[in-house]
DNA sequence: TATCTGCGCGCAATATTATTTCGCAACTGC
DNA sequence: GCAGTTGCGAAATAATATTGCGCGCAGATA
């Protein structure tokens, strides 16, 4: 199933949840202008079809106890397929990384990581991080604050993208 | 309410939530050992203090269309904090800019953004970032894979630190 | 055009869940 | 030991989720 084949109320539905991801089956059809049953198969169909890959409370880190947030540039040494997986590996089982991306141009990674203060992190970062083989540089950064943290992705511009082709 | 004022029940409510945002609450009730009420309880109590922000559906990017990531490291040319504050706004407003970190260092700001393609994305850098007022240096890296993607924080880590200081 | 067929809707019925109400027990500070 | 407080859970009720089914519509076929 691609973007093509899902209707404006599958968009919707999507943007929807994308907003409020515990809103009522019952809710939710309202807003979307069809009854309570066809709207629940249509959200089943989607989390089927891998549209919506699941739904996660936003929880407050700070208040939690994980003061610091970081983001890290990772250079390797080797770019070898089997060396930029074993690195995912490890960043898979490293609790504190919270996001890997792989990155083109010079850096070949960026982490985003918590962690509860700064001496946890550098923890992390000397004893794991840059001890890890392979890792040829680590650039990191605190984040100050945050300015705009949005979920998923802009259903306004993907309706006007559609609206013009179509 | 901070972290030191939840009970084990609170955190485990807060992981299963983030973990799955859309499991009923009789199900969240069996999960964390109370019954369904006072769960119910608990949550909205979370809730209400800000620990639980809200609920949010992973939606597919690529299979909307989104097939461009891209990681932008923004430096401006003054950081007076009127200057910083408008940076910030202008990023709000734009809606393929998703996240939007201040970070110490020399880099003022990452954002992360998405796009229909690479060139709807260099319209955006050129047309819109490149252009705006004290923009001083962006420089941009375009995610190839996404290898981890947890939201949140580690409640493991969480609970083990919690442990050691009980 | 008439008919067939598949698809998706919505109504209605049922199962499950959410929410309120209330009484009880465990703790706290006198 | 005695109020006051807090949080649990049973029970009742309200709301929601889910299933089953018949209908209408759009496209295919003759």
């Amino acid at each position: 199933m691609v973007a093509t084949r899902l209707d404006p109320i599958d968009r919707k539905i999507l943007s929807e949840l994308q907003t409020d991801g515990r809103m009522t089956n019952v809710e939710l059809a309202r807003r979307v202008g069809i009854s309570a049953p066809p709207c629940l198969r249509r959200v089943r169909t989607l989390e089927e079809a891998g549209l919506i890959g699941g739904y996660h409370a936003d929880v407050n880190a700070r208040e939690l106890g994980f003061e610091v947030q970081v983001f890290a540039m990772v250079g390797l040494d080797s770019q070898a397929q089997s060396e930029l997986s074993a690195f995912e590996e490890r960043c898979r089982n490293w609790p504190l990384v919270r996001e890997c991306h792989m990155l083109n141009g010079e850096v070949d990674f960026i982490l985003k990581c918590v962690a509860p203060d700064l001496s946890s992190f550098q923890n992390f970062l000397t004893g794991e991080l840059l001890t890890t083989p392979n890792v040829a540089s680590v650039k990191t950064s605190l984040v100050i604050r945050v300015a705009k943290d949005e979920p998923g992705v802009p259903f306004d511009v993907l309706e006007e993208r559609l609206s013009r082709t179509a």
